[in-house]
DNA sequence: ATTTAATTCAGTCAATTGACTTAAGGCTGA
DNA sequence: TCAGCCTTAAGTCAATTGACTGAATTAAAT
């Protein structure tokens, strides 16, 4: 029974991984899903079309496929934090999971240059947002890390937040880079990277901010 | 003499409007040449190429006509900055040179949009790195945030530098994007993005460094 | 005034793309 | 066992793309 199903997964899968590499190498829009296809060993030109849709559809996938890992370990780093009031529990909430989750699968990996790129096309960004940053977990981290500065203003706790995706996000995907054309990276692994982006992302967040004043030169 | 030579320098001009706003809104690889010559009124659907050769020396193009006025930007305020130790004076040239030239272009701007984007392909990265990160003055900048943390290690230093580039042109995106969607923005003006930027980011600097130790847990 | 050469225009080409169609293969379930 | 249907394969189609072609335009030089 669940023979025809097992070879469809792995179809999908090898769809996926497909997908994932030659986008992250190649540019997400510079790949055609007969490409994907190909590379995927399916003689069938539209095996994406079958079972995806439309490339839109396929990104999507993608994401899917690594948030639910992601998440678990965001959830068991949630639980650690409890109700903390450490800047850099929270941040390494936001910067850990997806740091062990690169780290897990092993070298190389195509995911954190695929998940940049896809964060910053016009037409993708919205996949990424809905996916990965919406999530109860998510949300939670987010609460836990304004709680230590309430007394920020509201806006800029969101534009820190955002600050701290940026950050996380494209050193990632500077790191995987630098990993897959063998160059050199300032920290041996993920761990000492992670320590890396969560000593300066919670300096970025206990920065004082400037006052704004009615009276600044323009 | 000159008449045609402005007729040219015009239809360049066009070329580079149509495409930096082209790019920008729709992704640099979801749109052809073809369409770029139509939307920048030029019958001739070979016109890009004619004019610049492939995408890549299209972008290269884009890239250089903003490079030369936040050049000019960036040498007044390093020629302010001086010889300064505080990490806001040099975190100040890296950050304001563009916001203010996207601030004098008045709104929209689509520059912040595809200059992240083109920074985060894998084939187009490389043109913005050599056109705009290697110039003399931002050496100059580098060297002078550099000299305000002298005892950081050099690996720790470079990260800093490349987490705060991230910042700067990602963030730039952000409003740009928030702007062309009449969406909610944290700050009122590009200045006011570039003070909360630069807080952010003297603070990323100024965080104590985790030293790296060997009994580290995995 | 006439020639020259750079620019613009219009048409064409092979190659590629997403989508569609049809047929074959093989697990599933009665 | 065997009919049914999901998956895969293979071929096709119109549309689009980058590139090439030759002609028309027109400022510049003689």
């Amino acid at each position: 029974m669940a023979v025809r199903a097992e070879r469809v997964h792995a179809t999908r899968e090898q769809l996926l991984t497909a997908a994932e590499r030659l986008f992250a190498e190649r540019g997400v829009f510079a790949v055609s899903n007969r490409q994907v296809s190909e590379a995927a060993g399916q003689g069938n030109n539209t095996a994406v079309g079958y079972h995806f849709g439309t490339k839109t559809d396929l990104v999507r996938a993608i994401v899917r496929r690594h948030a639910a890992p992601i998440e678990r370990l965001q959830q068991r780093m949630v639980a650690e934090a409890g109700d903390s009031a450490d800047v850099r529990d929270w941040v390494a909430c936001l910067v850990r999971p997806l740091t062990e989750h690169l780290a897990d699968m092993g070298n190389p990996t195509w995911y954190a240059r695929f998940s940049a790129q896809v964060m910053t096309d016009p037409a993708l960004r919205g996949i990424v947002l809905e996916e990965a940053y919406t999530s109860p977990t998510m949300m939670r981290i987010v609460d836990g890390l304004n709680r230590c500065r309430p007394e920020l203003p509201p806006e800029i706790r969101a534009e820190r937040d955002d600050m701290a995706r940026q950050v996380i996000v494209h050193m990632c995907a500077e790191r995987e880079r630098a990993l897959a054309d063998d160059a050199p990276t300032p920290r041996p692994s993920w761990h000492d990277a992670a320590t890396g982006m969560i000593d300066a992302i919670a300096g970025l967040w206990l920065a004082p901010a400037t006052i704004p004043t009615r009276e600044e030169a323009s």
